[in-house]
DNA sequence: TGGGATTTGTCCGTATGTATA
DNA sequence: CTATACATACGGACAAATCCC
């Protein structure tokens, strides 16, 4: 959190630089564990075949980034939580105040924050970082190369990062959650991700509860060609006819282009309209309830609405509707799962897809972090 | 933006902290101009009566700081942009996962995004500093007391760190935001705040302009007070009986429970019941839209809207609304000016109060920063 | 195009200060 | 009180970079 950036210096400085790498391969490694005691300086002179000054210049950094704490007469030890085994970075691609900033982030956040109390605040967030252009990439290139964090979580699979040193060398574990599409050359980070299946199924089984006769589907864009494969065949065995008229989409970018998609949709004659809407991305909720609105229908009544929501964050809903739950926190926690693993040397796990769950289904994260042994 | 903590380091190191504060201070007092150089290490040692080393270890803190840039062979020079002059650090009381998080924090950020464009990356943000236990504290102190900071600006004045010596003993030049209640300790950094009555003016004005016979204010429950003193001259001054039953208030923790209020407000019988209600506080406008809703009440024919609204902010309205501009950029331009004013050592400018405008009064914001001298 | 001059930055060996078990 | 280990400091040497002639 502090202004000062880590800038390596220009020179190399060998010497030092090799007492640093030997020492930190060797607590990334774990020939040193936490707790073990260094040898003293004399001793480290001797063995590096190096002077005072140079000996603790290296201490010098490696206590600065937190892999070495000196305990005055006691001697020098490994820290107990060395950040390239405590440390984990969330990479989110945009910035808070980025227009493609969506809920998902705010809800990964608010996991995070529940986390990190139970988890001695080991993560750390990566704002903005979408491709090699972007502000903080650099300063997250430097503490991955300095080992100063124990794995990487993108919260999305960083397609236009996919050709640089950092995703191509994989110095340290890396995770990504992607629900959507495959990409290539990322296929081995995908560890996590929603079945977007699932929630379709879902939001059909409660419209059918309330005897809904033609359901409609609101998305964000780039979950068309997804949605696409399951969409016919899901809708059809929940009973509900499949109508590509009432299957539209918003971009992202746009996403108050759903207000109007949504007045055109209501706007048909009332036996031919959807009597029941599932808006697929909690992002849409508030443009197509702004249309909802414009067009004077009865929610509840004339339509019903099942929206996406994903967990930790609040159901802020304007109209009456029911929620898809994806809870990002089980998310997080598999992630983070697979990252320790990784760097285990375990790189056989799966990736999973978490299925949707209703709001009677959502569980106390206390538990769920308990069972994953945190 | 690194994971990497700027940790002092135990023991005192005189020499090295000496040659550090005497070029610092140099810096921060103009002694030394950006682009000067410095002497060269020899002359260093002499002048300072220390080793090689130690001048090195001192230029290599005030290089990580930035404060000095060294090219080679030309020699090493104060950098062109040192933090302590063109640094500036915005304070915000909280993250924005926690709860009382406002869209004033957003509409800083996005000002602060607009800004930093033309500002060259000036001013960093600080999350979640309200009390001197919060989590970032201790660093924005670091910054601080090592002058990395050329000034301090608090989104709200810092009441609960005035007795902390940060607050105190003032070595940066520091400005607060505040629109409300005055607090003891805090009179000095007020430099700041947006005039209430002029938003409550003009929304007078402009329910008065649709023919609204009652009017009806909701605001967040720590407004009342500042509200109370010119809530019923301007009321009246604008044909407005004063009603204290149409004057209700929400706190910000539970803004929620606006909904209720608005429902209880619209459950009046038709005749006795307020056509014009200003929101004036844009926190409140999704939970009052959403009672508004539940009533039925047909906004902008029965009932018409004025809310409050912080400018760059999006007006993401459900309901068909006025808004009552407060421009965050001119308060963020205002306190940067001061901070500029009160660093070179005039303290005379008198606290600004800016007032509420209406959308079409708007300025872009590159004359304005233009205008301003930056 | 190249070589000397200058300045930075690294390193050595040693010495001293300081905290503490 | 003493021994130990960390931390700072000294002065000299030298490697690397680069500007200038």
């Amino acid at each position: 959190m502090s202004v000062a950036s880590t800038c390596t210096s220009t020179r190399q400085a060998p010497k030092q630089n090799g007492i640093i790498d030997k020492l930190r391969s060797a607590i990334v490694q774990g020939k040193l564990k936490p707790g073990d005691r260094l040898p003293v300086r004399t001793e480290l002179e001797i063995q590096h075949n190096a002077s005072r000054v140079t000996v603790q210049k290296a201490l010098d950094e490696l206590i600065r980034d937190g892999f070495v704490v000196s305990k005055g007469k006691l001697g020098t030890f490994i820290a107990d939580t060395p950040p390239c085994l405590n440390h984990y970075g969330l990479i989110l691609p945009f910035s808070p105040t980025h227009p493609r900033w969506t809920g998902y982030y705010d809800a990964l956040m608010l996991s995070l924050h529940e986390l990190n109390e139970s988890l001695q605040d080991q993560i750390h967030v990566y704002q903005g970082i979408n491709r090699v252009t972007d502000e903080n990439f650099p300063s997250l290139c430097d503490d991955v190369y300095a080992r100063r964090l124990a794995g990487l979580l993108f919260a999305e699979g960083p397609i236009e990062l996919t050709h640089t040193p950092l995703i191509r060398e994989q110095v340290i574990p890396m995770v990504a959650s992607m629900s959507g599409n495959h990409h290539p050359g990322l296929e081995h980070m995908v560890s996590c991700g929603f079945d977007l299946s699932s929630g379709l199924d879902l939001a059909c089984k409660i419209l059918r509860q309330h005897d809904v006769q033609r359901m409609a589907v609101i998305m964000i864009s780039t979950a068309r060609e997804p949605f696409s494969k399951f969409m016919e065949p899901i809708m059809n065995a929940n009973g509900f006819a499949y109508n590509p008229v009432f299957c539209q989409s918003a971009p992202m970018e746009h996403r108050e282009e759903a207000a109007c998609i949504a007045q055109l949709l209501m706007s048909l004659p009332k036996e031919q309209r959807p009597d029941g809407l599932y808006i697929s991305d909690d992002n849409l909720v508030p443009a197509v309830c702004r249309g909802l609105i414009k067009t004077g229908v009865k929610v509840g009544v004339e339509l019903h609405l099942v929206a996406h929501r994903n967990y930790p964050s609040q159901a802020n809903h304007i109209l009456p509707m029911h929620d898809v739950i994806f809870d990002i926190r089980q998310m997080l926690s598999i992630c983070l799962k697979r990252l320790e693993a990784k760097r285990m040397g375990d790189d056989s796990m799966k990736p999973v897809k978490i299925k949707a769950i209703r709001d009677s289904e959502i569980k106390e994260i206390k538990q769920k972090v308990d069972s994953l042994g945190f």
